[in-house]
Order: C-alpha cells, then structure tokens, then sequence
DNA sequence: ATCGGGCTGTGATTTCTGTCACATTGTGAG
DNA sequence: CTCACAATGTGACAGAAATCACAGCCCGAT
C-alpha cells in the first residue's frame, strides 16, 4: 500500500527516512496492538482500518477513550518516547488495521531536522489532549444513558457503516461489547437501549443497533 | 522576584527574548486566570502559587482535572496558541499567584530557535497528558470515596501544609470547596469525610482537615 | 431438525450518589 | 456578649447503576 498518501504533508527527506527505517505490520480485527505496561519501542502510524486506545484498571475493567484512523498517530507513544518508558495504555484493533512503526529512537532527531513532523506531532498532541478533555467531559458530567448516545453515534461515525436503505447508520456490536468499552454492565446497556428504541432513536436487532 | 531560577534550564537567548515580550502579571487566591471560552493571547509560565485547571460545563458545573505549580506551564495554551483558538478550560488562583504571560505569537519561532524551549513544550505536554490519564483513571474506575482520598492526598502534597506538630499534613478547605472541585454535592462529602474520621484516616476541624 | 451456546429481555434487590429539609455549632463583627 | 451567618451534621427520599437470577431467542454446527 501505498502510504505517502496517507501522510501527503511529509517532506521527501522525511519520507525517504521512514521508508528506510519504519516497518510496516498488519493487525487483524480484536488484536491487541500495545498492551499497559508494555516498553514502546516504536511510534504507530496509521495506515487503514481504526484503532481503539483504551485505560486500564488493576482489576480487567477497561475503558475506551478514542479512536484512531488512517493518518492518525499514537501521541502516547510520541512523547513516552524520549526515555524508552511503559505503556500508560492499552491498543486493541477495531478492524482489520495496517500499521506503519516508527522506531521512537528516531523521534528526536526528525523532530529537528523536519518541520513537516514536527508539526504533525504538535497537531496529534493537540488532537489528543482535546480529545481527552472531551473524555473527561462526558465521565465527569453526563449519566450513562448521554454517555451512550455518545459512545453510539461516535462508533458510526469511525466505523462509518450504512444501513441497506442508507436512511441510517449502523453499528455492529453486542451489548456486552458496548458495556466493556463504556466500563459498564450489559444489564444497564440493554435496558438503555431499549428505552432509546422507545423514543425513536434507534432500531435494535442481533449484534446490531441502527441509529435513526 | 528573578524567574529565571525557576525555568533554569532555559538558553540564555531563549531568557532575553522572554524577558523582553514577556509580561509578569500577578493574581489573588481564587482570582480566575483564564475562562472557558476565553481567547488565548499568551501562555502563562508559573513563576510562584498554584493554579488549579477545570473543566466546566453548561450548567455552572465544574471539575478540577490538576495543578500548576511553579516551574510549570499551561499545555493548553501552548498549542491553541498556534490558531488564535478559545480555551476548552479554566484556570484559577488556588493562592496568591504569579505568573508569566508569554505571547503566543512568540510561541512558533521559540519552538524552531530554542532546543530548551521546546524540550520544555514537549514535557510539559507529556506530564499534562499523563495527569490527564490519571484524571480519567479516577472519575471511570473508582467511587467517590477513593477519588475523594485521592483529591485530599493531592491537595495536601501541592499546598504543602503541616499541622503544628508536623505529625501530617493539613488541608484548609470547607466541605462545599470540595464538593465544587469534585462536582459532587456537600453532603456527600461530608458523610464521607465523617466515614473516613471514623476509620481513622483523618480528623475534621472547621475549614480545615487534617491527614493522618 | 435439533442441540447448544451466545445474545437479549426483565424483575428484584442493593449500593452509591444527589437532593431537600432542617438542626446544630463555631466564629467573627459589632 | 450577642447576633448573624457560614459551616457542618443528619435523616428521609429519589434516581442511577451494579448485581443476581433466570427466561426466551436466534443461529450456526452437527
């Protein structure tokens, strides 16, 4: 595949450099692409498909903060970079996704002489950190039943499946699967769903939910 | 009060060039820094005090996420600089406070000539961001209880008080303070504090708690 | 077709949190 | 000292969410 163009804004030193130096890897759908705690040896660059960027608790709960997609770049692993440290989260495949690695030895030394990666990493912590204060946002001040009109209407958006008649989107996932990312219980997601159901706002079928 | 002994990694032409754009403003305790919505005309360096930074919402809610202390900087600020962009956050004077307001025009040309400034952008962006996690970590994963321990711990460790017999820390907040900085209600807070009085874990006093 | 396992629906119960109401206490201004 | 007011204590209640228990359903493998 072709990745330049993917990440047109490279310059051509830059892109000779991690042509030479990167590796690209494939990860099918459900991998899991970087676990907590793990040691970051490379910055990820996405290719095709989503990944899913996930916290972690001691005890397996799991909570899902934001998605990444082609052209997308794991800022954690940017910045852990300098000082070869642990994964402070966790990466897990939402599709069959194609990954470009970065070594992090490198970061340092493009960060100077490319102006074009230096900005595509300032632009990505930005993203980021905007995107967690969104996080922080809908925990801190909205109940679950917002909560998951959110989480739903995101996933479309990132999954971007339509429905036959193309009057909707569609999302393709058990309620089991929504409560793990939400860090909830399935009980509480159904009986939320069927309450939206109730007001219009989707259509429920098996491991499959339109949006109306 | 001679800043660069708190910021001495910085260059000595990186130190000229702030000492001559750069203004040092001045707030009073509970003073609010920057509002949500705000348009951001400079980055604030802390020089002295401590900065509490929230997240609010429509309804006059509102959430501290963390601290800046002296030495450290607002990581908002440093990369909306780059659009002339509104604040997503608050930031307010926990004490009296000084600070140094950098213009964000500078922001750009400081990261390209300055290796000590942009070694300082990419740490202060990576230690927000890592805050950032612990903040969701707390509100996804665990009661009011245990964040309410957490924000005691915290605050105690930033403001740095000692009981006169210097046998723990002491925290002077009134219940409601807290409940604010936590966007719970008083009461809650206060039945947890008594519960916790009760295991031992602290002692009330008026406006004041002490940390055992 | 049927069997079994994964989905989904639903009631009952409990815990946590927020809210209202009101009593009590501590403290500083006068 | 006394008064006013802010801070704190507490009971009652409501709603959100987690948990347990179990029933019914769909669908693919055999």
């Amino acid at each position: 595949m072709n990745w330049k163009e993917i990440f047109p804004q490279f310059e051509p030193g830059l892109i000779e450099i991690i042509e030479k130096e990167a590796v690209q890897k494939s990860f099918k759908a459900d991998e899991i692409i970087m676990r907590t705690g793990q040691y970051i040896k490379s910055t990820a660059l996405v290719l095709q498909g989503q990944i899913k960027i996930y916290r972690e608790n001691q005890d397996g709960g799991e909570f899902l903060m934001y998605y990444l997609g082609p052209g997308q770049a794991c800022a954690v692993s940017m910045i852990c970079a300098l000082q070869s440290e642990t994964s402070e989260i966790m990466a897990k495949a939402e599709e069959d996704t194609e990954v470009l690695m970065v070594p992090v030895q490198l970061m340092d030394d493009l960060m100077n002489k490319y102006k074009s990666w230096y900005q595509f990493v300032i632009q990505t912590y930005r993203s980021r950190f905007d995107e967690l204060l969104s996080v922080v946002d809908n925990i801190a001040f909205h109940n679950m039943d917002e909560r998951l009109e959110f989480y739903l209407k995101r996933h479309a958006d990132k999954s971007g499946k339509k429905n036959t008649a193309g009057t909707g989107q569609v999302i393709e996932l058990s309620h089991q699967q929504i409560a793990d990312d939400l860090n909830s219980s399935r009980e509480v997601i159904s009986r939320l769903l069927k309450k939206m159901e109730q007001r219009n706002r989707v259509k429920l079928h098996r491991n499959m939910i339109e949006l109306l």
